[in-house]
DNA sequence: GCTTGACCTTGCCATCATGGGAAGGTCGAC
DNA sequence: GTCGACCTTCCCATGATGGCAAGGTCAAGC
């Protein structure tokens, strides 16, 4: 199967599949005779792994983290909970910062009339709302 | 004042001073014969106005015409409004996808063992949970 | 056999906001 | 005069992805 197959089964891009490869994620495949990839069931598996792991919002790193244990019969589930557990935490605080975001821009939009005239509690926000963080 | 004091004043490191300006962000200040670029409490203002944007999650796009507004006396405060609000909306969408991509992370991790030994749920999950998105 | 179109190859550039660093000029204090 | 802190410009890197270009390959149809 030629990569446009692979990248088609996985719902990963052939672009991206050439970059998992020079990433490491996914071994060097054999070529034909012309250098065409030659892909087979278990790569287009291990391409879906990749690609959910992404969905679910991983690093590059986590993931490669997550297919080695994947990979190793004798990898203990301990370590994997490991990084889920710190990729939940990161969620989290990205969550709650843009949460905090949509308040305070929420709290700003409500105060202003949003129409032909231009006074703007927005703006004002944003220009006066005290000096540098650390100061 | 030099480059550093504006920097330190508003909260901004010097390189991104530097950067805004050639965003046309900021206009190009006047230089001293040295090529020192020299800033006054208005410049300030607009930056510590670009910082609180920034911080609040806008693109530098966003910004700019944030920026046009406030400096235009005949503006309309619906059209800052909008800015905010389809901002609003763009964190919201965010938001709605982590906190999808978490609560399923939580189901994986809630199912697994977390010990020593290789059975682990948060893999299988990532292995088998179904073939390409559109197929 | 030749053409055509779909596919493959590599490689470079772009995103977005930011930081790092190099190489060199300037300024103030001692 | 020297030293350290500051400034200048320019290039490179991030992370995951897309786009494009130039060129090779393959299968189908004529």
């Amino acid at each position: 199967m030629n990569i446009g197959e692979a990248a088609a089964r996985s719902g990963v891009s052939a672009k991206m599949v050439r970059h998992y490869e020079s990433l490491g994620l996914l071994p060097a495949v054999a070529r034909t005779d012309a250098g065409y990839r030659q892909y087979g069931e278990r790569e287009v598996h291990t391409l879906r792994f990749i690609r959910r792991a992404r969905d679910l919002g991983f690093s590059m790193a986590e993931i490669a983290g997550l297919l080695a244990l994947w990979q190793k019969p004798d990898r203990a589930s301990g370590d994997v909970k490991r990084i889920a557990e710190a990729h939940i935490a990161d969620l989290d605080r990205r969550i709650d910062e843009m949460t905090a975001m949509k308040r305070t821009l929420e709290t700003l939009v409500h105060c202003c009339h949003g129409d032909h005239r231009p006074d703007c509690p927005i703006l004002d926000g944003l220009a006066e709302a005290g000096g540098p963080p650390q100061a």
